[in-house]
DNA sequence: CTGTGTGAAGGCCTTCACAGCC
DNA sequence: GGCTGTGAAGGCCTTCACACAG
């Protein structure tokens, strides 16, 4: 505030994966935390929702900007929007699912994501029975036309949930269509150029991780 | 092989549990691997797969025993062995899942956790037109009736599909029945006694760090 | 020669502790 | 008094590099 030299506007440097995922977690309670009216929260109430420290949640935050305002804590809204900035969710997304069944068919009627700030636009099966049909309003297309429809639309992000055997195949379509990034839910390792984000979401794998730590006694995380 | 002394039989210490989620992403792959008809993987080849060095594959799995044949590499059903004995997977886990909308539904019907284990006894919803109905063959009760059929049926294991402003409610309900561990789909942090462990899946937060990679072109992960 | 298991080294993240500010 | 931002310290995980085994 004292200066002329804000360093909030881009990501420095290079940024720990890990934080990058707290900083969704905190915008997440802040959504939250406004809703139920609260104007202001300190690192450590913060901290105290997810069983971290306060440092870390400074820490975390310090990584992008000066955003804290000593005695008050951060203001809600203030962070909110600076978060939503850094994750570049402040802009909207153009994003596709590939694979209609249970899964696909679920999250496209999810409504958490337009909330935030991605904006579903086509899918894809390769079912006749349900190309051509509709969901949630969003359009589901014959795997065929993929590539045309990803860069007719422009679509950037990709969101895989075809079975784990024709994961691959599909991604490799999605990165000639000019996809920037791609969400894999099926059980399978995807090999992807270097220049392609990568998220892999595997539900199995979480349960797993839960029997582990509960055969292990190893409590909450 | 040459001593008596096997030390494969338990969790040896501290495990970090970033170790833990590898070993589940090996066996994904070594399941994938047998089927293929692979009978032995090297810690390289295993380590490509997922753009990790050998020497961590190597270290993840030297924190329980010794698998690996020199010159060799694993042996692809005998790993799998261990790593399910390690994970807790060997045995079968009984699970509910609290919420039957889309994403329950969805989840459900899905073939995966039981393959790997995990056998859903009941599901639970508020909405009366889903209740006294099956999904998959596994029968929906109202959540009134949550702490009964969870002591009756001993189930172990919780997942939790409401929305977020339920969760904490039926967390709690879950652990009052006794529940040893939820996975936690409703995008809101919960607390939970230290006794209990905790796995939360956020997909909006998974596409936010999809979207802050592309943003800032870090590419693949 | 191929490939594992592992001390040692290195690096990265977390925690500590406190100066500074409201 | 309350709370942030941050160097310094500490700890934990990853990588290196090599002895050893088949």
């Amino acid at each position: 505030m004292s200066s002329s030299k804000q360093k909030t506007t881009a990501v420095p440097h290079e940024v720990p994966a890990v934080v990058v995922s707290r900083l969704s977690l905190y915008l997440r309670e802040l959504q939250h935390l406004v809703r139920a009216g609260r104007a202001t929260v300190s690192s450590s109430q913060l901290a105290t929702l997810f069983g971290f420290t306060d440092a870390q949640v400074r820490k975390d935050l310090a990584y992008f900007g000066h955003f804290g305002h000593p005695g008050i804590g951060y203001r809600c809204t203030e962070l909110i929007a600076e978060i939503r900035r850094i994750l570049g969710t402040d802009r909207q997304w153009i994003v596709t699912m590939v694979g209609v069944g249970n899964m696909g068919r679920a999250l496209l009627r999810y409504k958490g994501f337009a909330a935030q700030g991605f904006r579903v636009v086509a899918a894809f099966d390769r079912e006749s029975r349900v190309v051509g049909s509709q969901i949630e309003g969003i359009p589901v297309y014959d795997v065929a036309q993929l590539g045309d429809v990803v860069r007719a639309q422009r679509i950037q992000l990709g969101m895989i949930t075809v079975p784990a055997i024709q994961a691959q195949q599909i991604a490799d379509d999605l990165v000639a269509a000019g996809i920037l990034g791609i969400v894999n839910f099926a059980p399978v390792a995807l090999s992807l150029p270097e220049s392609i984000s990568l998220v892999g979401v595997d539900l199995t794998t979480e349960l797993e991780q839960l029997a582990f730590s509960v055969a292990n006694r190893l409590g909450s995380r």
